[in-house]
RNA sequence: GCACCCGUAGCUCAGCUGGAUAGAGCGCUGCCCUCCGAAGGCAGAGGCCAGGGGUUCGAAUCCCUUCGGGUGCGCCA
């Protein structure tokens, strides 16, 4: 059931009328007409620009199709008023009983607001993929919540979606780690470790040290490194995916794919990737100019490989290899994305932290040249998320390794609230996340806000089976503010489909807070009103005709905060 | 120097493949409530959508440009 598209399917077959009879030329296109709510709630239920869009390409004036066109959709049972305004507005006011079968068709389909528009297709996004070297910190946190909440949407919008993280454990970051966990685990044989610069300094790594202390005794101890490196690392790299995959599970994230970089290399795979570009005369040896106004101090020009992505919207061209033959970090990235080509799937989808913005044309580049511009490819950033206690910022300790983790945050805000403020901004905007503010009770929390909506609804429920009154029936609305909720409903598929189409889950969570107010200002009028009241005492078929628009909320909310991850509150507490 | 993101009410931010008189919360002003349908409610003031130019019947939205803020910029991932 979506209201709007009902709506609109009725004004194109009325388009198709004057078109049949002669009102209209042959041949337009109908793409462009759209019935969206009107801006001013004054103006009606719906809007649509039919007239305005189909005035040039009709030859006709706006305001004359507009008035051909209003006559024949008052004509429809479910249209009462059909006006012209402005340049050729078309507004319309829906009849009562369309608003009662709106809630009765959100209370016949749990799947209300699910959307067919994927069709099937596949879609892989890829997030997190923090490198293997410590716990993830708050920044992950927003990329996590991001990308799990995208495929989430993009589920419910009908598309195939796999939840995937790239582990970055083949560069010389995890040599790093290894020669880190290593001097854990001298300390845990009673030696003085020797954190160097360069090392990683986190106390992560202790009980690292001491597992490896465990398993292998001291036959590491004063050994070169060329002994223990390899074993260390991998050691060290299966300890550091465990924990990233335990705080991923207290967050709710679950991952469908785990893509090990390594895994690529001594495959061939890389080659075949690069191989691939070459075939396509993408790939030469040459020299890079040095970046202009900023030179860097040790500069000196040197032939590398090149990948030539300024075919594709690069700015320049980018080195796969380096002077010494081996490759880049580019390399393994452009034969992974290879990879997710090969497997099939019809769009990719990146999300990274805003500090990796000057990856995102290389990494599309890459995209369009392996997968022929069949395969779509969209990079979302997510910026930084500022950290505040009570109002204030909140310092981090200067010692070196100790930062705000993942876990930290949901140890002490829950996964719910954590998930829902992640939300509450645009991806590309930074967010400020205040541990105090975001459990405080008040209208301006939006996670209290829709939670708080959710409990009344539940309350209400477990009140009026309590009082043996019924709990579901035929619903009737009469007040105004029962017919902004119930408008505020039929929003909610159209809202899911746009929000998919831009890969941004934030709407869905801006939507919630304005259901859950339209919700909260109903149930305040009912203060004054007993007779708006959900549960009429005494009054079984009063309360029979008012519960409905409260289930029906109560649905949407479920299925919104379902995407967001969050589950609904039943009550408060 | 170049690229990308951002610039909307005093503050923090929404704003639909371009639509009507640009919205919300906070803060401010006024009124109401102190009720477990509780963790307040209602109303009001407040805007050159950073500036300029262009496309369009129509621009916060698309294009160009200037200014301001952030991020990134070969052999690190």
């Amino acid at each position: 059931m979506n209201l709007f598209a009902e709506i609109r399917a009725l004004v194109i077959a009325a388009l198709d009328e004057m078109v049949a009879g002669g009102q209209l030329p042959g041949g337009l296109d109908f793409a462009a007409v759209a019935v969206e709510p009107p801006r001013d709630k004054g103006h009606g239920d719906m809007a649509t620009n039919a007239a305005m869009v189909l005035a040039k390409p009709a030859g006709q004036k706006p305001r004359d199709i507009a008035e051909a066109l209003a006559a024949r959709l008052v004509a429809d049972g479910r249209i009462v008023a059909a006006n012209v305004a402005g340049p050729g507005f078309i507004n319309l006011v829906l009849a009562p009983d369309v608003w009662t079968g709106l809630v009765a068709g959100v209370l016949a389909d749990p799947g209300y607001g699910r959307s067919s528009m994927g069709a099937g297709q596949k879609v892989n996004v890829e997030y997190v993929s923090a490198n293997p070297t410590g716990p993830l910190h708050v920044g992950h946190t927003r990329g996590a919540v991001f990308g799990d909440a995208l495929a989430a949407l993009l589920e419910y919008a009908g598309y195939d979606v796999t939840r995937e993280y790239y582990i970055n454990d083949g560069g010389a970051q995890v040599d790093v780690l290894a020669r880190s966990a290593y001097e854990r685990y001298r300390e845990a044989l009673g030696h003085m470790p020797a954190i160097e610069e360069g090392l990683y300094p986190g106390d992560y790594l202790v009980p690292v040290g001491q597992a490896l202390a465990d398993e292998v005794g001291d036959k590491w101890l004063d050994q070169p490194e060329a002994v223990w490196l390899d074993q260390v690392r991998d050691f060290a790299i299966d300890k550091m995916m465990e924990m990233i995959r335990d705080d991923l599970k207290a967050l709710g994230v679950e991952m469908d794919v785990f893509y090990s970089e390594k895994s690529l290399y001594g495959t061939g795979q890389i080659e075949a990737a690069i191989d691939n570009l070459r075939g396509k005369g993408l790939i030469y040896r040459g020299t890079l100019e040095p970046p202009k106004g900023k030179m860097p101090e040790d500069w000196e020009p040197r032939e590398q490989t090149l990948f030539k992505s300024t075919e594709y919207g690069d700015d320049v061209d980018r080195p796969i290899m380096k002077s010494d033959g081996s490759w880049t970090y580019f390399a393994p990235d452009i034969a992974y994305h290879f990879d997710k080509v090969s497997r099939g799937y019809d769009q990719l989808i990146d999300v990274f932290g805003a500090d990796h913005g000057g990856y995102v044309k290389r990494m599309k580049a890459a995209v369009a040249a392996l997968g022929s511009n069949r395969v779509g490819m969209d990079i979302k950033l997510t910026q930084l998320v500022k950290l505040y206690k009570n109002g204030e910022p909140f310092k981090m300790s200067k010692r070196a390794g100790n930062f705000v983790t993942l876990r930290d945050v949901v140890d002490q805000v829950g996964p719910d609230v954590t998930r829902f403020v992640m939300l509450t901004r645009k991806n590309d905007a930074p967010l400020d996340f205040d541990f105090d503010k975001v459990l405080e009770q008040s209208r301006e929390n939006p996670v209290f806000y829709v939670q708080y909506a959710s409990a009344r609804i539940h309350s209400v429920l477990r009140k009026a089976a309590a009082a043996g009154l019924p709990t579901e029936g035929t619903p009737r609305l009469e007040d105004e503010a029962e017919l902004e909720v119930a408008r505020k409903l039929a929003e909610w598929p159209r809202l899911v489909e746009i929000a998919a189409r831009t890969h941004e889950p934030h709407r869905v969570a801006f939507y919630l807070y304005e259901l859950a107010s339209d919700f909260h200002a109903l149930w305040n009028k009912g203060n004054e009103a007993p007779g708006l009241r959900f549960v009429q005492e005494g009054d079984t078929e009063a309360t029979s005709a008012k519960i409905p628009l409260a289930r029906a909320v109560s649905v949407v909310l479920s299925s919104g905060l379902g995407i967001l991850g969050v589950t609904p509150a039943e009550e408060m507490r």
